[in-house]
DNA sequence: CCATATGATTGAAAAAGTCAATCATATTTT
DNA sequence: AAAATATGATTGACTTTTTCAATCATATGG
């Protein structure tokens, strides 16, 4: 039995979480690369998830409606490529934003098939206060990085995730 | 119209998608760290699903045994804590590792409504052939990264993440 | 002792992910 | 050009994951 404390709750300090947790902060599993990207994007997309709920939306969504508004002109097929979704979830998320009036399908003379996925006014508007809300949520869960360490984390993720 | 160019499969070149998809990484989307995040823990934690089926366990299950093993003596409520699950996951989590014979649940001197999760000896042999299986899972998804970007990348992590 | 809080468990319901089948249209083969 | 094959969008079924509320046993604070 190693080392049973019998005092414990007074070891307490940081504001992540209320627990005696802080001890497995030192474990094999907390220092794997794997763990830490999973844990930091659970974090962020809570946090992002909850902020974007103001305005009726998940990461999801803002991220298909943040690529109709890229002036890429994304088809659902790209859309589903690069969010690394299956088809059918782009047609469940599309619908969703059509049906609120963010977005439209529109034909692509070249590919009668495809339709392309492209933003209504009112979903400019939508994406650009749904950016400032990511911006600001982001800000939150970065709070801990200067802008250079920001760079550099980008950097190397960009690096790792295509 | 944005330069519509009439020969187009021509243009590829990368091994990650076979589309056209490349487009979109210039767009906001592709540099929002929140998004790397996202995609980065994607495709790492599908590639390491995918080669610990091979002992028929997940991530999840993976992350459970590696702290059963730390010598830490978690809780199913600093397990569920931890890896930010709901304890009613974590019951379900435990339950497999326990029927196959890797984790038992010990009761807890101090309160006995706790359960601290323990490996059998298999539990541990089982581990350390995972962790083998996590670190090539790992080494392969960090394949672009040198060691010094690594670490560089995982301090980095570990701030945003606790 | 009583009231309240917490850990584990169960079960139900919602959301997300996976798959196969279908229709329309493109592309390739012969 | 006709036939065969492949692809984009869509639907529906099905599984897995998440999320929540309720319950029981035990702790803890008055």
């Amino acid at each position: 039995m190693p080392a049973p404390t019998t005092a414990e709750a007074t070891t307490s300090s940081q504001p992540t979480a209320g627990n005696g947790v802080e001890r497995l902060y030192t474990t094999d599993l907390a220092s794997e690369i794997e763990f830490l990207t999973a844990r930091a994007r659970s974090l962020g997309s809570g946090r992002a998830n909850n902020m974007l709920a103001e305005l009726d939306l998940k990461v999801r969504s803002y991220s298909v409606l943040s690529l109709a508004c890229s002036g890429q002109n994304p088809s659902q097929r790209e859309l589903a490529d690069f969010l690394s979704l299956d088809p059918s979830q782009i047609v469940a998320l599309v619908d969703q934003l059509e049906k609120r009036g963010a977005v439209t399908r529109e034909a692509d003379p070249r590919d009668r098939r495809s339709k392309v996925i492209a933003p209504t006014a009112a979903g400019r508007r939508l994406y650009k206060r749904a950016e400032a809300i990511v911006r600001q949520a982001s800000d939150h869960s970065l709070a801990q990085l200067n802008d250079q360490e920001r760079e550099t984390l980008r950097d190397l993720l960009r690096r790792i995730a295509f």
